[in-house]
DNA sequence: CCGAATCCGCAGTGATACTG
DNA sequence: CAGTATCACTGCGGATTCGG
């Protein structure tokens, strides 16, 4: 297991080197919604080859960023999950699809939306103190996307799937928008969704996770 | 200038597409310190290719990330720079190199210290809460490498050559001591180092400058 | 089905030489 | 000083195959 280096004696060379390769940072994304199976990993990361996968994750174990679980009982197979390590690398996760946010203005031709994509990139633009003592549970529906957000006197929990609770909010995209979280916000703001619930809580949507301005 | 996309419409899949290739993110790094020529950034970056360096460029450019600039009369030459938009990559720089350092325990053989990478770790560790209200300047000595720290009501600015004004501490290292911010703490703490000015400003350093601890 | 290993063609990288 | 040119090499993308 030999890795190319920069040779340089810097925390940011140090991280280039543990998770800058290409693919990397994208498992490692997809792993902080939730552990995840291999297979699942190839569904959520479209068009990454399998030998690709299956190295990134050797290095991510090797570096203490991720590591293997068996799968309790009723499913039983591998589970890879970040360690407290990994982790530690959401705020970058964040700072750095906050910076990318900058600069999407359409979607491409053939470009998707997975739900651990759009969890994290509401997890990176969530605005903590626009939502401080803020309670308030969202569900996000759209063709083969449900996804929950729960706010809990400021502190939020989003993940995949339905809300755990009845929520205040039901936001319903119709196949032809993407919900990615800033189609989402657009579409929300032009009133080309579907609302299901308290909808004033439409508007506290849009303050508490806010879009980055493109440049 | 066709380059490889993930084909996901995410904040975090565009910011690796723009800045997530080899070296691309250690140039933005170091001309966050300053601007910086051509040469000067083959010199701040060992080992990369010329042809890597100016392929970079182009693309950086390209995506808006950096500028060139004709220098000013005396010099006269290219002046590569970072756009505004190029600097709000700062906050991932900072995240990243956090998380890095947590990895960097001891210098691998052959690995270097240059000024920008201390500069932009100093940067990162920078604990704004632990430096409210305070004022005071350290300049760092250590053989090719002179850096100074300028913390004005809590606000940091940390640059390469000696301080501006007439520094409150001069903290001097020896030939032996790699003068990276982790070692830089670790022989302070020793009293492996040389102190000339108001020593009780090097625990206000070691404050202010927190290490994160490894784990 | 899950979790890969293997093979091949090609694009990106590294090292060096060379040039306006 | 600020790059381009060349070429060997390695990593990646795409497909197929394989073992539990």
């Amino acid at each position: 297991m030999k890795r190319r280096d920069y040779g340089q004696y810097c925390g940011l060379a140090r991280a280039l080197e543990l998770i800058g390769e290409r693919w990397a940072l994208l498992i490692v994304r997809n792993l902080a919604v939730r552990p995840h199976r291999y297979t699942d990993l190839l569904d959520g990361l479209p068009g990454i080859p399998t030998n690709v996968l299956s190295t990134r994750l050797k290095e991510l174990e090797h570096s203490g960023t991720i590591e293997r679980r068996i799968a309790p009982a009723p499913q039983r197979g591998v589970l890879y999950a970040l360690t407290p390590l990994g982790h530690e690398l959401e705020p970058a996760i964040f700072a750095l699809g906050r910076w990318g946010a900058l600069h999407m203005d359409e979607p491409r031709p053939g470009e998707i939306v997975t739900s651990e994509s759009v969890i994290m990139n509401l997890r990176g633009v969530f605005d903590a103190e626009a939502a401080a003592a803020l309670s308030a549970c969202w569900e996000i529906r759209a063709p083969d996307l449900v996804l929950h957000l729960v706010v809990t006197d400021g502190k939020l929990e989003a993940g995949v799937g339905p809300a755990p609770a009845e929520p205040d909010l039901v936001i319903t995209f119709q196949p032809d928008e993407l919900p990615s979280y800033r189609e989402l916000m657009q579409a929300a703001k032009c009133g080309l969704v579907e609302l299901s619930g308290r909808r004033e809580l439409l508007d506290t949507f849009l303050r508490v996770f806010a879009i980055p301005q493109p440049v």
